[in-house]
DNA sequence: ATGTAATCGAGACGGTACGTCAGGTCTTACC
DNA sequence: GGTAAGACCTGACGTACCGTCTCGATTACAT
């Protein structure tokens, strides 16, 4: 199984605070400890025991910040070949709901997205971490399936993606409804039929 | 056709301000034309020409305001006996792309449903507004489809719903991808595979 | 005798605060204190029990607020007339001495005016207040003692006045010599030989 | 003439930077070009093309590079024997003229004094460079004159130096009057009546 | 028609967090 | 070993909004 790479947010390409693992840990600790709305970037200064202005010095705001310390925990890696496309389905909608059963990835996400209006230029950066990384290895298993015939060759596997993340996020987010075993399971049915 | 009931988020059930409209009609302008991290009390007091005060006299905080504002324009009406399961289906799945359409909406119902984690008291009237009220009615139409016969007895209305409203928002939201005909369609066939 | 007639540094003439009174005393006290250099305006709004966007409202920067804070209890009245040149001379440069005897002022005036290098258009209205005021006030003394005969009708009221203030400040600031009864009658007698 | 003796500020008698001539200079250029308020030790680094940290090797603080920059250039030689008490006088008047001629100098001398108060070991050698050693040539000079039989006996040496420097200073950092001719020649008549 | 009460606009207020800047300390790498 | 570069923590800056509040002015209903 890879290992989750992270990703910067940071305008340039430069190598980051000697305590970065340590500001987006805090960061992620606020985050889980008090919740979005008390995420300030003076909280997670005072958690990660640093300066304001070293994490203005490596991230522009806030949203950066959150965006990185959140790809770190982000799941989105390659989905291996078993042999059994079933269970290679099971495993990528066990990922997504991984990363929604956190509460403050859950949370933060879509509001994460919401902040990102301001900073457009954040925006294809947080795609590429969130969506088309984990996408792409999700897809190769899906392309398994087809070709193993397991899988309609029609299948569309962005739709099928978007209804998996889509109906996991929303359960977290608005309806506050299980993510279980047999959401999963109906899920990856789903792949089977549409 | 029912006219969409507005739903106070206000803390007494007292009739509202005089400028109620105008301060909604305000949020939501606010929201469209300058961003969610935009709309602050004081933007929106100044746009609605009102004081500070006569806002915070009737809703508690931004949230509930912007709750109600929403609530007024949020689509979730009775689907009327068209005799057509297919159609029917259509008209709920539109009705939930509609509401998505609107750049306001997409973007602040997600942020909105994040910050009610500081207002727990209005998380339920949020969902009772924003999901089950128009719940109700789409299952109400996709009952009339299992008892016509069109869609398999063991349907479950909520997971349809889930996947119908959660594939759309994401779209919206994460992905960016089309909220179009053929999505629409798809969607709709999808109740009658699960 | 006339009071103290407070200036205001404030960009328009709106009145002020209500707890101008407050926050100028604050602000002596700090100075008074724990000196110039924390002199900030945080700290100022902490001991004045405001908020820091109280005094922003009403003063646009730090030096404005010093400036009326000191214009407050700086002694520049009119010198009453006691028929007796040398006792009317005393009592000018007494008021000056007694300006400078308190260490808040004799230290804050020169760094306050070399600050004002920033603020050119508060430098004028600081000369009014803390100059041209008690100036006019002392030459109306002065003019007495020549219409008397007892000063030379030559006599240079502006010479004399920055001998007067000006060995007073250089003794507070620079040498940190004495500012005791000898010297006031010493700049007494000047008056009757320049 | 002899040559104007630096002082150094620094906590200990070690000889220096290797370019502390250019960092020196760098301080009064940036004092002269940008202002008491833009002189922080940064830009003063950046000017002199050298790293914050060299600066804070030879020197412990703001206050006492500066002392020792404005040191090199303030004027307070020995004032030679001409055999003509006046001219003598007029000289050391004209010294204490050049002195606050300098914009830099007028305004940062007090600035600086204030800020030492922060700084209270340094007072004392501050006074030295920037007072004693001056006031003894200038007393030296004055004394000659009360040999000659020109001044008074009674002479009070150092409060005809408090009026002097003085009167200077006063005019230049409160009044903004005229440091000229006319105002030397009354000084230096002062001394023959005080 | 007028007095009383509710409502309103305006915006001052005590606060919190923002993003920036400089001071002064420390580490790293070069020469 | 002194130096340039610059990361780092600290703490103040001046700004924007928050949610509370007081203040007349305007309404609207009750007499």
């Amino acid at each position: 199984m890879k290992r989750v790479v992270s990703f910067r947010f940071m305008s340039d390409e430069t190598p980051g605070p000697r305590g970065a693992a340590r500001i987006h840990q805090a960061a992620r600790e606020v985050l889980a400890g008090r919740g979005y709305s008390a995420l300030t970037m003076e909280a997670v200064a005072a958690a990660a025991g640093v300066g304001k202005s070293t994490i203005y010095r490596w991230w522009p705001n806030k949203e950066a910040l959150l965006a990185d310390a959140l790809a770190e925990v982000f799941k989105g890696e390659e989905i291996p070949d078993l042999g059994d496309t079933r269970a290679e389905l099971r495993r990528a909608v066990d990922m997504t709901m991984d990363n929604y059963a956190d509460a403050g990835l859950a949370i933060a996400l879509p509001a994460l997205a919401a902040d990102l209006a301001r900073h457009p230029e954040l925006l294809a950066r947080f795609r590429e971490v969130f969506l088309w990384r984990k996408r792409g290895n999700i897809a190769a298993a899906l392309h398994r399936g087809v070709d193993r015939g397991d899988l309609p060759a029609t299948l569309d596997t962005d739709l099928i993606q978007d209804l998996w993340a889509g109906t996991i996020m929303y359960r977290r987010l608005m309806t506050g409804g299980p993510l279980d075993d047999d959401l999963a399971e109906r899920l990856v049915q789903l792949a089977f039929k549409v």
